[in-house]
DNA sequence: ATTAACCCGTACACCGGTGTTCAGATTCGC
DNA sequence: GCGAATCTGAACACCGGTGTACGGGTTAAT
């Protein structure tokens, strides 16, 4: 974790003084963690969430827009970094989708909120791009795997299926939160859906 | 329709002059319009849209609160008339949720949206229970039955199923308003998505 | 220890959205 | 045609959220 953020500073630009980069830092996480509530995105709360004076972040992050930015980029390569952790390109298609759905769930859905405060605020066009590359692309690459070693259908769009793969993360996400599905429950539930959708063979009669 | 508002104005309570119905139909035809943008669901652009002066809306809908509910309520009775139409009750349960697919997750999209926006000024439980017993609920009756006859599987929470097809019909909607879908197709995918993954059979090997 | 970088509270201007008031024009119902 | 109901534009107060400015206190780096 050190080592990202270190590497973070070094990369990005400017040296800055150690309290600087904590404020930074604890500005960002409040923000990912604001963010699952409702739309309530406001600078003030998230300057409170994050300990920090109002204008402090406004040091930091000079706009609204900024912080939205760096945040869902962040949120984007957790999700990413996540995703890589569980090496998605070995052993069979099937249980990589298992190990993802099992897992990721739950990043991937406070993710998504961001993403849709995101979409209201920033320009919908390079930031889907960037969206589609980075996250649904690793869905996307998996479920094409599994269609060139025929273990998933192909009488459906793939967009479709990476859409449907996405969505019904979530909604456990939001089952869960509303109480309706327990945190045991989730994991099996939403693998067990969509493995049963994605399988050749589903096709109706 | 017109026998629908009469019977709306007579049951609803005092006598108003033919010209105060218009504005209203005008305004909640509006509201119901407007809402599948993105969030912005403000009393000017709604007034405006519905051709009639601000004043004249505030008239008739004394807070922002107070057009909500009174759009939901009117999307909500739209949806459960559209069910009502396709006598999801007859017939197989599998051909009834192929009609249900088909035809209405235009409908289910625009209440859905007005939903979200609901979610934010309206009290959560009251209208929770509103919207489960008119519109998810029927979508549970339909799944129920299916599983009585042996149509559709038992493996996996009802509600969760219910929230997979109602799901499932936003993102047929959501995609084809980003041009990654047909009209033509859309009908197909998601029958043919929502048909595979409820079969009974469909449980993973 | 010194200095520059950083953080803080307060206060202010600004904007968009909400709701209200009023006086005058229009239109429906009888 | 008359009267009451209705619609209208304009103006106003209010609120929450954004962004800025200032003066003084605190902390990290050397």
């Amino acid at each position: 974790m050190t080592d990202r953020r270190q590497a973070e500073r070094g990369a990005a630009g400017r040296q800055r003084r150690a309290d600087a980069q904590r404020s930074i830092d604890a500005i960002l996480d409040a923000a990912l963690a604001c963010a699952p509530s409702d739309g309530g995105f406001n600078m003030t709360a998230i300057a409170r969430a994050a300990g920090v004076s109002r204008v402090t972040l406004y040091a930091h992050f000079p706009t609204r827009e900024a912080l939205v930015d760096a945040a869902l980029r962040r949120a984007m390569a957790l999700t990413a970094e996540a995703f890589d952790r569980l090496r998605l390109d070995e052993g069979p298609a099937t249980e990589a989708l298992d190990r993802m759905l099992r897992s990721s769930w739950r990043i991937v859905e406070r993710h998504r909120n961001l993403y849709q405060v995101a979409s209201r605020t920033l320009s919908p066009s390079e930031l889907h791009a960037y969206h589609a590359e980075h996250v649904l692309g690793q869905i996307d690459a998996l479920i094409a795997r599994g269609q060139d070693t025929g273990e998933f259908r192909t009488d459906l769009p793939r967009e479709w299926l990476v859409g449907t793969v996405y969505t019904l993360m979530h909604l456990a996400a939001e089952q869960l939160n509303a109480g309706q599905l327990t945190a045991a429950q989730a994991g099996d539930v939403v693998s067990a859906t969509v493995v049963s959708l994605l399988r050749r063979g589903s096709a109706a009669a």
